[in-house]
DNA sequence: CCCCATTCTGACAACGTTGTCCACCCTCTC
DNA sequence: GAGAGGGTGGACAACGTTGTCAGAATGGGG
């Protein structure tokens, strides 16, 4: 004659053995309510009985589970991050600077890498919305973004960061990318070149495109012929670049070798400095992206900024704006870069 | 007459006004645990019931509330990672890798940077707590780790990496930071360096402390002796740490100016790449971390590498590990560090 | 001494999901 | 045609918290 007739009871209790309100509150010997007044700080209880409970939290070890919280109150003060890869050098500053701003709200930040996957992103993006972020920053790898829509419309503030949304409207914080790799180009113009060369990333990826873009219109502007074998877009896998860079710089082709480069960000520069003619300063470098000790080589090297921590601080800020209320219609917010010349950038064509 | 007399309702739909399971039923003309099954994929569901319930999901755009399945199953299939700087680039690409490793468990990853804080650490990890992360990895900033123990005696799983947990015994991830500091500057030592510096992070840092005492080690096998002015420990500020550089470099003290620098971590190499007497190459450096473009600096930097990925990976793969159930005692894994010789360290002293 | 106003406290429902358990319906067999 | 048996579907409770509301206790004034 067991117990075969209680009613449903999990096997092990949940969260290991993690005591509850309840608990507390017939240690304390008061109403859960009560024990759940002095948790949150809410008035109305005498000094005695909060000093009762307290032991009862402090002796058991209690710690609200916010789940429930959650689940109860609609928020989960918790906002997703969504970008291609935690650990790249420009995106780690993005990545830390929102978390900065979501801390001042007293939001956990959740994040993940896409890696640079359409499908990734969006299995990233859904799960997060499952868990009920309040908001997300994204920078978007996929080609449409349209799956958001349901999500946007159920409440989900949405701000898209480094390019803006495929097939959608939506907030977005972006640098001027087309502006930025004119004035590189137009900058290797201003020093001889003529036969100017542009590695960049996956021609998909907005940025690319329009930094692409913004090499065609200082090339046509100058009046210089583009010819195809001086661009190359591509995964910026060191090997893809380090073989594009130094097939241009050969120049087998009829239009002759490139005197200088742009090159598309901060991935693909790193890899071009490797290469002989660019170490050697045979060939100009402008590149699109500062990164640390780029002053320190030789040459200099020369580069089109951004301030990724300011693209994440504006997305975030903009993000919580947006949790506040503010249901404005999307805004784009654009960044200007900002040409910092150090030498590689500077040297004149050697062939002229 | 108006329903006064309804019970309970908030004033406005939780989470916009997201359809639940309820509404999804109601549409679908099936019971609410049918669509719980359907939803989570559970057998026992004809074909044609299945389809109407996925007709009723995707027409009112249902997403299933993790909140409540959490809530109700106990796990929260996340994890919380806290560093002391995302953008930090030796923490990037382990926080990159501990990612991975929770993604391939299906688990999401909440991060937050502790600033070398102990109180925000602790802030931070309590905060994970509530939310019942099923895990930890930790590197941890404060002092005093005891706060901890309630928690991971309730089950929540805890991996400190890169340092150890202070005042408690826990597993823990870390590089062998005495032998490769000794090895560094026994490496400097066998190049003809007697008068050798050490700059390194804050003495409360369990790294810093093994760095130094692998430098004192190394210094006292050799027979050498340590004046006190050679040794500088700070924050990694670039002020502090160039002020110091540059001042054991010219040497004010009686024992004489040093010919070789060994630097505690990346953050202080980088900045003691751009003091003079190092960019000249007069004074020898073996730097601790390596660096993204070391090898392509003037002269090229000389470094004792850890493997910031490995130790996140394999911090990760324990956490999964307890997750699963092991609960052996806590273990101590410890990688090798790799010293790696570009130049800078083989500089021979200029003042022999 | 009673009554009312003012605190303080606690019972109860609800948040949206999942686990348990039972009822039903169909098909198959005798 | 009836009973057995397997396969579906649904009612209900529970997870741990918070909001509502009513009841209890206290104190002061008439």
């Amino acid at each position: 004659m067991a117990d075969t007739a209680r009613p449903t009871r999990p096997a092990r209790r949940r969260y290991g053995l993690r005591p509850t309100m309840k608990d507390v509150a017939a240690r304390a010997g008061v109403g859960l309510k009560t024990v759940s007044r002095v948790v949150n700080g809410e008035p109305g209880v005498t000094p005695d009985t909060e000093r009762r409970v307290q032991e009862a939290i402090t002796a058991l070890g209690f710690r609200r589970n916010d789940s429930a919280r959650i689940l109860r109150k609609g928020r989960t003060s918790s906002i997703g991050l969504v970008l291609e890869d935690l650990a790249d050098p420009f995106y780690a500053p993005l990545s830390r600077a929102v978390e900065e701003v979501a801390r001042a709200h007293g939001a956990l930040l959740i994040n993940g890498s896409s890696a640079e996957d359409g499908e990734r992103e969006r299995e990233l993006v859904l799960a997060l919305c499952a868990r009920r972020v309040d908001g997300l920053v994204i920078i978007p790898a996929g080609d449409d973004h349209r799956y958001l829509e349901p999500e946007i419309a159920a409440g989900v503030a949405t701000v898209f960061v480094d390019r803006p949304a495929a097939r959608m409207e939506a907030d977005a914080v972006l640098s001027r990318s087309f502006e930025g790799a004119r004035e590189g180009v137009a900058h290797l113009i201003a020093h001889g070149h003529r036969r100017i060369g542009f590695i960049g990333d996956l021609p998909r990826i907005h940025t690319a495109a329009e930094r692409l873009r913004g090499y065609r219109a200082a090339m046509a502007e100058a009046g210089l012929p583009v010819d195809e074998s001086w661009v190359a877009l591509g995964p910026t896998d060191p090997g893809r670049v380090r073989a594009d860079a130094e097939r241009m710089v050969a120049g087998p082709g009829a239009a002759g070798p490139v005197t200088a480069l742009l090159t598309g960000n901060n991935r693909v520069t790193v890899t071009v400095v490797r290469v002989p003619a660019v170490r050697e300063g045979r060939v100009a470098l402008v590149g699109f992206d500062d990164f640390e000790l780029a002053d320190l080589l030789t040459p200099p090297v020369t580069v089109i900024a951004q301030e990724p921590a300011l693209l994440g601080r504006k997305a975030a800020e903009l993000l919580f704006r947006r949790l506040e209320g503010a249901d404005d219609a999307p805004r784009r917010v654009e960044l200007p870069t900002r040409l910092v010349p150090r030498g590689s950038g500077e040297i004149p064509p050697s062939h002229p």
